[in-house]
DNA sequence: CTTTTTTATTGAGTCTTACTCAATAATAGG
DNA sequence: CCTATTATTGAGTAAGACTCAATAAAAAAG
């Protein structure tokens, strides 16, 4: 609170020795640690876990290497922290905007294509969670894992919902649905990583939409439009009375 | 050649000293690299990239660090060497097996149970592929890239026979299809891997398959309406008649 | 069979990086 | 203003990837 953003200079000490000095910054607990998890964010983002040195994030904090591990039990543990918060701001930012779509179509269209935003927008972040977040079935990232379920949950919660409604064919099962929206998901846009097309958003959102809903076989006719079936026949029906009536 | 497998044991050297052993086997350059590869296998399957140490998979093949680094550069040639007989192995699995199935909808069952059968058999080497297979868009891992493609070129090609068959819908892009199918079943078995449930193989190949192939709305309208159109036409016809039986 | 050449194998050593800890100094409380 | 608290430091440890000059097993030459 006293002095925040007073860097690094030069402080005499009585001593005549050229001693490059030490001044040292002592700031709230609570701003530090932010700044330690910003950093962080930046260095995973760039250069993924693995490759992300605990000194350099401790540097662009203005700190040294012991004082992250005074805030931050483990690098991982740092990780963690950085994906909660991510994830947090996700979360509402995706419930917030859901809440304005009406129609279970829309509602999936609009998770689709926030997700979509969301990824490419925060491309090395993503895949950093994305590569750590499924360690070996170890436990102790149940924190993540927890993330996930929760980020997930919003479209499962639609598929759910749409089901209640009528809107999707009863015999589908919402986990799988959704596995499938957010696998595909990813692997598409790893895909573009690689290829050198430019990325259409909104045209891959809609492609993606489109065969999840629709399907991909010609005559989706399976159980899909059973009743329409059913009332194309009764019709039909009516007319070859008409028929036999005009002709008798 | 001479003597392969004479383990080690003392050799007395004319001085007395109690000095342990050194006895070196000397191996045909493919048997040693064979071994290796295979111990590599294992370690990665077992710890997963990161946490396999090279001092281990050295221990496990019956020689020391610096061997194994005088057959492969680096840590990562060696999981590319383990990665691309992996696919090796899978790509010729998966054709052959395909090659005796008939029909698009068949064919892309087959892709996906088949796929995730692997997935379920070879959990520990599937997740190092995964995690490993997208790092940076660094080129150096251009091998493993290659090899994904080639193994999900299987599923791309069915979907375009099946395009070119009329079997599909002439609005499907196949390589969105391929993404898809890919990243659904490694998000669903991930799901699997943390909840206790089992895992039952055929049950979800057939979910995932039935969601695709025929896609979730209870009306898929879209280009579904071929098939309406279809039936529009044939009360048409009978109206047509009946018209003309008036008429007349 | 003996000597020479070749090269697979070794193990000691370097370097990087996560993580620890006792010492230090900036702040808060009295 | 002094004292107690604790944030911050920086030197140090440990583990693991990778290097390299020396060594000895095998092959080639004599």
């Amino acid at each position: 609170m006293a002095n925040p953003n007073k860097d690094s200079s030069t402080v005499g000490l009585s001593v005549g020795e050229p001693r490059q000095v030490k001044r040292r910054t002592r700031r709230p607990r609570a701003e530090r640690e932010a700044e330690i998890l910003a950093s962080a964010r930046a260095v995973f983002s760039e250069r993924g876990y693995g490759d992300a040195a605990v000194a350099e994030i401790a540097t662009r904090s203005g700190v040294v290497e012991g004082t992250v591990y005074s805030y931050f039990e483990t690098k991982r543990a740092l990780l963690i922290a950085v994906m909660k918060l991510f994830f947090e701001e996700l979360i509402m930012d995706t419930e917030s905007g859901l809440a304005a779509v009406r129609g279970t179509e829309n509602r999936l269209r609009f998770v689709i294509r926030r997700h979509l935003e969301t990824f490419t927008s925060d491309l090395g972040l993503c895949r950093v969670v994305i590569r750590e977040a499924r360690p070996d079935v170890a436990l102790y990232d149940e924190a993540i894992l927890d993330l996930n379920r929760r980020y997930t949950g919003i479209a499962l919660r639609v598929l759910e919902e749409g089901l209640a409604a009528g809107d999707l064919r009863s015999d589908i099962v919402p986990s799988v649905i959704r596995d499938l929206i957010y696998g595909g998901i990813e692997h598409a846009v790893w895909r573009f990583l690689f290829s050198d097309g430019e990325l259409e958003i909104a045209l891959l959102a809609d492609q993606l939409a489109d065969a999840v809903l629709g399907g991909i076989l010609t005559q989706s006719a399976h159980a899909t439009d059973t009743h329409q079936e059913d009332t194309v026949r009764r019709l039909e029906r009516a007319v070859e009375r008409l028929e036999a009536q005009v002709a008798g």
